[in-house]
DNA sequence: TTGCAATTGTTGCATTTGCGACTATTATTG
DNA sequence: CAATAATAGTCGCAAATGCAACAATTGCAA
């Protein structure tokens, strides 16, 4: 039994943040299953119900979701009456997606779900902590940026 | 623009936590490449340097992958001559799980590797926030367990 | 303006994944 | 001891994923 690995591998931060962010993920997933959404296409109707009239493009990168992922999740979403494509103004090759009446009725559910499961998941840590968790992480975050 | 929507999104620990963690996992399969290993093996890897003589079974719940996954990876390590599965003494149903030498090589460099990836996203935090994040986690972590 | 490069979104296809069924073996129960 | 349940590991198959190619459009430069 190799002490030395076995500190590397208990401490791992990225071990740690996977499993924590998969059981989170999992949970998630459970609380959705009613409003018909899942972990992957929650996080888009999120952004839209904070705006909307978005471009495919935009709802990706702010998403961090691949393009041909969210062309197949907004696929998903349109076919569930939730979002719809409107044509761009000015470009056509662009689409702007907007909810549907039945996406916005979302809004008073969704969020706080969201914001249940992160308060439930953070109940171990008092407010002081919190804030510390936050802004480390969020430091983190931005001191690593995406490639 | 829903400001309070927007706040949910941008404070939510859990979207936090997954994109550090898809970040991580990125550059460690970047680093990984060079020595044959990916993200769904080192791991397993990492336990056996730890320690040998383990069961699949065994293996599958330190790490937290599924069996069939713990078989598909042990397969692709066998494929890769870098552990062997042995016969359990006392039971027919059960392998032990060791490395091969050429597997054993890998102690050299795979556990300072995880331990450079930590640290290199770490680094925008002091000793200080360090210990207070590991800490907070590990508390998250056991006051959530898996199912 | 014309031709080339870049952008937006979609899709075909091969690989990966996960569920459930399956084999073989071992443990338990009556 | 026989019958049944539980366990370890494997595998087929459908669904999900990601890459790379594609069409359509727009931007840019000569």
């Amino acid at each position: 039994m190799d002490k030395k690995v076995r500190k590397i591998r208990e401490n791992s931060f990225g071990l740690l943040l996977k499993k924590i962010s998969l059981r989170i993920e999992k949970e998630l997933e459970r609380r959705l299953a009613k409003s018909g959404l899942s972990v992957k296409t929650f996080g888009i109707v999120m952004l839209l119900l904070e705006e909307e009239g978005l471009t495919q493009k935009e709802l990706g990168t702010r998403t961090e979701v691949p393009g041909y992922s969210t062309t197949r999740v907004l696929d998903s979403l349109e076919k569930q009456g939730l979002i719809q494509r409107r044509p761009h103004p000015t470009s056509r090759r662009a689409n702007l997606i907007y909810l549907t009446e039945k996406g916005q009725e979302l809004r008073g559910q969704l969020p706080m779900m969201i914001q249940g499961v992160n308060d439930d998941f953070l109940a171990a840590c008092n407010q002081d902590e919190r804030k510390m968790l936050q802004g480390a992480l969020a430091k983190i975050l931005e001191q690593n940026p995406l490639d």
